[in-house]
DNA sequence: TCTGGTTGATGT
DNA sequence: CATCAACCAGAA
């Protein structure tokens, strides 16, 4: 009987060898059901024809069942897997099962049945008559489900453990979804196309051009705010279409871009398939099968979105480029926009990718030549950005004598747009009402149980929150440390801000758009609806309030306080906040009447500040592209974040010094060893963490001391789960 | 990751 | 000696 390889989503690297009977017919890419220890795994097919080499024969478990009669992973795609699954440290059957839809394609069953020595005590005269009686239900029907028996657990429990009854696990093929019926791909329909400016005419005559040579290409298109970018992209597409490829668009957020959605359905109607988190998992297995069946040759979508199951794209675009959640925060920890490039190197495709505010990385690799630069600087319709203005806080201290979070400047604004009936947008980038509360008798604030982060209060919740782990406890009246009365709740968010924005101006229509307002379907779609219709009049919202909003009445921008972010441990924190700042003063002035912004901070000298204020990209790129180079980070460096984490203190740090003292040989020229250092947030969801920063000059030398600290982790009979390898990391909590 | 088996602390 | 949780090995 053959053999075939199969790739399971386990933490383990190895892949599982299985026996293949004659009546299953396999290839690389299908789904199967396999046996595993005690339990039924789903499994990709990655070889058939497999040489089992060293494992014992006897052991090999056959097939149960195939999935697809055809791959559900292209040749294109098990190669991408692969790639992934090296360059990130991530177990092959981790990444293909995160291609797929999370949607499983079986039923799962728990089902007890006896064991021998349970059939022996059916007719044992000595059985207990609960027991008895139990057992004699589960021989009826040659085994139950777990669940029915679920009211006698103890019992069942009891006989578990007495060995007379075994679980078993059960998979079985649920039926395929029903596609709505088949609509080809049809012609474009040519609604809404803006005429080009001579700047976005150049651009997409370059990009064609890329696209025309059929060759592997990346473009940068660097376009300040409101330059069109959008409108370049749509045309691209329709380029490619029209030599017959298929194209692949992400983008950071759907919910927050609705109107991107729309634009896509007017412009390609039936051939756009839209795929991002929000969705069902129905729905969102329904456009994957019509990409996959090729009824859908336009995808739109998030991060995941840029495994599709496209046949050779001929275009990938990754618009706003820089913005860090196209990085998976969780294994496989790969990087949206690099694998948009990945694949389209495989594909023979061009790459846009798309942004005011490039990544440091990306602008240098445009100007060191290994991107092609397009640059957009002209607004369209040559609209103005909008004019900056900072406030310094200490000076706005100093004058008024009173600690208020809203500046004269920035309420006289407010003021004078309600009066002109133009919007405001006021950016307040931490959520809550409070950042922590404080003990004034003991001093100590008050944590999480599970991390090591203070606790945020929400008021309308009403409950004091962690924002890592999702823990809620009730608000206290007292310290529950010292029983001390004097709690002070320290530091305002969103949802303080809105509040004193409507006590200060109580006619206007205020709303807020966070995490919290947003949560639920649709919710952060109707918010945007509600602003954009005019419905309100100031929008208070953190960083989701900057992202691709295209509202023409917004004229101005407030910023409560630029600050947030630029203490973080992050060698990006300067970065993000420039990117911030900048995006959400392209908010302001997209219309007919031009837009101003009033930036509120403690830190006015700041370089990531001023640049912004300035919208002068070049200033803050030269700046931190010298301190990158001083410091020796990317792009001057690769970078993996190596993390120890155990719920046992001691365990975690005992491990810690052992990968320690295994990295301090490993020392060589072009590597550079930082930590091991407690993690930024020491204890989160109740693991201890340590972390080893490594940088290396070249990616081949970070990848052989990964390699070294996984054998080393192996050997050393690490937990499976203690080490974490993040490789080119994005966040450094 | 998940499961089942082993082990050692606790209690009768 | 029974019971239970904590630890660990193995899965093809």
């Amino acid at each position: 009987m053959p053999y075939c390889e199969v790739a399971l989503a386990i933490p383990l690297e190895q892949h599982f060898f299985y026996s293949v009977p004659d009546s299953i017919q396999l290839k690389p890419g299908v789904r199967v059901i396999v046996p595993f220890g005690p339990r039924k795994l789903i499994g990709v097919v990655l070889r058939c024809n497999a040489d089992p080499a060293g494992i014992e024969p006897s052991s090999i478990k056959p097939i149960q069942q195939a999935l697809d009669d055809d791959a559900v992973l292209s040749p294109e795609l098990l190669r991408l897997g692969r790639w992934i699954s090296d360059y990130y440290f991530v177990p092959e059957g981790e990444v293909l099962a995160s291609m797929l839809p999370r949607n499983a394609p079986v039923l799962k069953r728990d089902r007890i049945v006896l064991t021998a020595t349970g059939e022996a005590s059916l007719n044992n005269p000595s059985t207990d008559g609960s027991e008895l009686a139990v057992l004699r239900r589960i021989a009826k029907r040659n085994g139950i489900r777990r669940e029915t028996l679920r009211p006698h657990s103890k019992l069942v429990q009891k006989l578990h453990r007495r060995g007379w009854i075994r679980y078993e696990q059960s998979l079985e093929a649920r039926a395929a979804i029903e596609l709505a019926a088949a609509d080809d791909p049809t012609a474009i329909e040519a609604t809404d196309r803006h005429d080009l400016t001579t700047g976005q005419s150049a651009v997409l005559c370059a990009i064609e051009r890329k696209m025309d040579s059929g060759q592997f290409g990346v473009v940068l298109l660097h376009g300040v705010t409101g330059s069109g970018k959008t409108e370049v992209y749509l045309r691209a597409i329709e380029h490619c279409l029209a030599k017959n490829r298929p194209a692949l668009m992400l983008v950071p957020e759907i919910s927050l871009t609705p109107a991107m959605a729309g634009l896509f359905d007017a412009r390609f109607g039936n051939r756009v398939a839209v795929l991002h988190s929000g969705m069902s998992d129905n729905e969102r297995e329904e456009q994957w099968h019509r990409v996959r069946t090729g009824r859908s040759d336009v995808v739109l979508g998030t991060r995941s979105a840029v495994f599709a199951p496209l046949n050779r794209p001929g275009l990938v675009i990754v618009d706003e480029e820089h913005d860090w959640s196209y990085k998976q925060e969780e294994a496989p920890r790969y990087h949206g926009r690099d694998m948009a490039i990945v694949r389209a190197r495989d594909a023979g495709a061009t790459v846009i990718l798309g942004s005011a505010t490039p990544a440091i990385e990306t602008r240098h690799n445009a100007e060191t030549g290994r991107y092609q630069l397009l640059e957009l600087e002209h607004r369209v319709q040559e609209r103005p950005l909008a004019q900056t203005e900072i406030v310094d806080m200490r000076q706005e201290f100093v004058e008024t004598g009173k600690k208020s979070f809203l500046s004269r400047r920035l309420e006289e604004e407010i003021e004078k747009r309600l009066q002109q009936h133009e919007q405001n947008l006021i950016l307040m980038n931490r959520r809550g009402y409070s950042a922590f509360v404080l003990c004034r008798t003991c001093g100590h604030s008050i944590e999480c149980p599970n991390c090591s982060i203070a606790l945020t209060h929400h008021k309308r919740f009403p409950r004091l929150l962690c924002h890592y782990c999702g823990h809620a406890r009730a608000i206290p009246k007292f310290c529950p440390e010292c029983a001390s009365e004097h709690l002070y709740f320290m530091g305002e968010g969103s949802e303080q801000i809105e509040e004193a924005l409507q006590r200060r101006f109580p006619a206007a229509r205020i709303g807020r758009l966070d995490r919290d307002t947003a949560a639920g379907r649709g919710r952060a779609a109707a918010i945007l609806a509600a602003f954009r219709n005019h419905e309100l009049d100031i929008l208070v919202g953190t960083q989701m309030i900057a992202k691709g909003h295209d509202i023409h009445r917004v004229t101005l921008v407030g910023v409560i306080s630029a600050d947030i972010g630029l203490a973080r441990p992050d060698f990006r924190a300067a970065e993000r906040t420039f990117q911030l700042l900048t995006q959400v003063a392209g908010r302001a002035g997209r219309g007919d009447l031009p837009g101003e912004v009033i930036i509120q901070t403690y830190y006015p000298e700041h370089y990531a500040i001023r640049s912004a204020a300035a919208q002068d990209y070049a200033m803050f790129y030269a700046k931190e592209l010298g301190f990158r180079q001083v410091m020796h980070y990317p792009p001057f460096s690769v970078l993996a974040n190596v993390i120890i984490k155990s719920p046992s203190a001691e365990n975690a740090l005992k491990i810690t010094g052992r990968l320690g003292r295994h990295l301090e040989a490993q020392q060589k020229p072009g590597l550079k060893l930082l930590g091991p250092a407690a993690a930024p947030i020491h204890k989160l969801k109740k693991d201890y963490r340590y972390h080893f920063l490594i940088k290396a000059s070249r990616h081949r030398i970070l990848a052989d001391v990964l390699h070294s600290c996984r054998d080393f982790a192996r050997t050393e009979n690490f937990p499976p789960t203690a080490m974490i390898i993040d490789v080119d990391p994005q966040s450094f909590t």
